[in-house]
DNA sequence: AATTGTTTCAACCGCCCCGGG
DNA sequence: ACCCGGGGCGGTTGAAACAAT
């Protein structure tokens, strides 16, 4: 390749460890900024975007790379992705070292994982639906109930009932009050968790206090997080997850481990403007049954199928 | 061990906004 | 007022890694 073409030519997929090196010298030498003069400069074949993005999500300084996200973040990503839609930027600044792009994978992640065990569990008591009540999208009288998988994806799946009605029914869900979701007798190996500490673009806070975050004009509320409650939809991932609420759990109700994760948001129609928060600061809550009896059952039937990817 | 299915995540794309000319 | 380029952002893709069979 030469002359005008060798101008022409953009570089595109994985860097190269010297194409790190090239750009991590330019962000010594000028900073952040000026991406496309890396181009122009002949220093890399990459457009401005793409030296802004390498830079971004993977060099800039204090990146938390290839970490799991904590049940702390995934508690922050949830309630803010709740309140303010799909932005991941300004979701990723309570975040620190976490980029949008991070919290974006982070959220699709989440998202077909649940669709894919809703679904699968919604098939499941659409079968038997005239059998016996449906409860959660599962029958009581299933006997499955008590296999740990069945266990899992009802747990999951009721996060995913909410996750969908606020990405699907967002207007109407605005309307309707939520129940609160967390069970008070939760377990103590799951609200006693490492203490973390974050960063906020505020301020930095603990883990387990309280948090109010400043009013912010775009949000126009105060964000408030719990945060020494947990997010249990967090648990199910981990390999222990059925062991510590099983089916033999004094605390389960139904005996199938927790109903519900808990975290999720609720607004309340009263507070003038909606705020999200927890058990903490809600009186009257329902239980998760009388809200899945408040829709009728066939809502889940309307879940479209999780994206599976078909390469070959 | 091989194959198939699933998940993760880096990177691209397109759209939009903004500032300079 | 308009155009243009740079940069920011959200959505999407697809290769690689991982898990299940």
């Amino acid at each position: 390749m030469h002359g005008k073409k060798e101008q022409e030519y953009i570089k595109k997929g994985p860097w190269k460890a010297e194409e790190d090196e090239v750009l991590l010298n330019h962000v010594k030498k000028y900073g952040p900024r000026d991406w496309s003069s890396i181009r122009s400069k002949g220093l890399l074949q990459r457009t401005g975007k793409s030296c802004r993005l390498r830079w971004v999500n993977k060099l800039q300084p204090n990146l938390k790379n290839g970490c799991k996200f904590s049940l702390e973040e995934e508690r922050v990503v949830i309630e803010l992705q709740a309140e303010i839609g799909n932005k991941w930027a300004k979701i990723a600044t309570y975040l620190p070292g976490r980029t949008d792009n991070d919290v974006k994978n982070f959220w699709s992640s989440r998202q077909k994982r649940l669709a894919r065990i809703l679904q699968t569990t919604a098939t499941t008591s659409k079968s038997q639906r005239n059998k016996a009540k449906v409860r959660d999208g599962f029958t009581l009288e299933d006997p499955n109930l008590s296999s740990p998988m069945e266990g899992e994806a009802s747990s999951i799946m009721s996060q995913q009932s909410y996750s969908s009605f606020f990405n699907q029914n967002s207007d109407l869900v605005k309307m309707v009050p939520l129940p609160d979701l967390i069970k008070p007798n939760l377990p103590s190996c799951a609200i006693n968790h490492v203490e973390q500490e974050f960063i906020t673009p505020f301020e930095s806070y603990k883990s387990t206090e309280q948090i109010a975050f400043p009013q912010d004009p775009e949000l126009n509320t105060d964000v408030t997080f719990s945060m020494g409650s947990q997010d249990l939809i967090t648990k199910i991932d981990e390999p222990n997850f059925i062991d510590v609420f099983s089916p033999m759990d004094a605390s389960s109700e139904y005996g199938i481990g927790l109903e519900l994760p808990i975290g999720l948001p609720f607004f309340e129609p009263s507070s003038g403007g909606s705020r999200i928060g927890t058990r903490d600061t809600v009186e009257n809550s329902k239980n998760c049954d009388s809200f899945f009896d408040d829709f009728p059952v066939d809502i889940f039937d309307e879940m479209e199928p999780p994206a599976t990817q078909s390469k070959l």
